[in-house]
DNA sequence: GTGCTGACACAGG
DNA sequence: ACCTGTGCCAGCA
């Protein structure tokens, strides 16, 4: 098992566990619905809303970002544009007015 | 170990 | 609708 020196770097490229976890949940969202933060890490049973909102910030990159709002349907502070574009192509339900996701059908129950 | 930092949530005002 | 304060929790320096 190759000791490591105590500062135990892991490769640069690696996740941290929870990282990786929430990357999977989103993954997972269907074409058109959506998850809320709180909902991500209620669903892995472990960190919060906040915690996942930091990973998203770093890696929402790679995944299909836009599918995760805040608990009130709005999208976060300067995505907006691109996940409203999104939101039409996928036929998001929207709330009237069209300024934010209308939870009470785009939620995802998990299966 | 300590002390920030956030793509948050919620209750008040 | 907007702001403010408090709680939250993984990651990072």
């Amino acid at each position: 098992m190759v000791p490591v020196s105590s500062t135990d770097r892991g490769d640069p490229g690696e996740l941290p566990e929870f990282a990786s976890r929430v990357l999977d949940v989103v993954d997972r969202i269907p074409r058109g619905r959506v998850l809320t933060y709180g909902d991500v890490a209620e669903y892995l049973g472990e960190g919060g809303a906040r915690s996942v909102g930091a990973v998203m910030a770093r890696h929402g990159a790679a995944v299909a970002w836009w599918r995760v709002l805040r608990a009130d349907g709005s999208v976060a502070p300067g995505l907006e544009e691109r996940a409203f574009a999104r939101f039409r192509s996928e036929r998001t339900p929207l709330r009237r007015g069209g300024t934010r996701v209308d939870l009470s059908r785009a939620r995802w129950d998990g299966r």
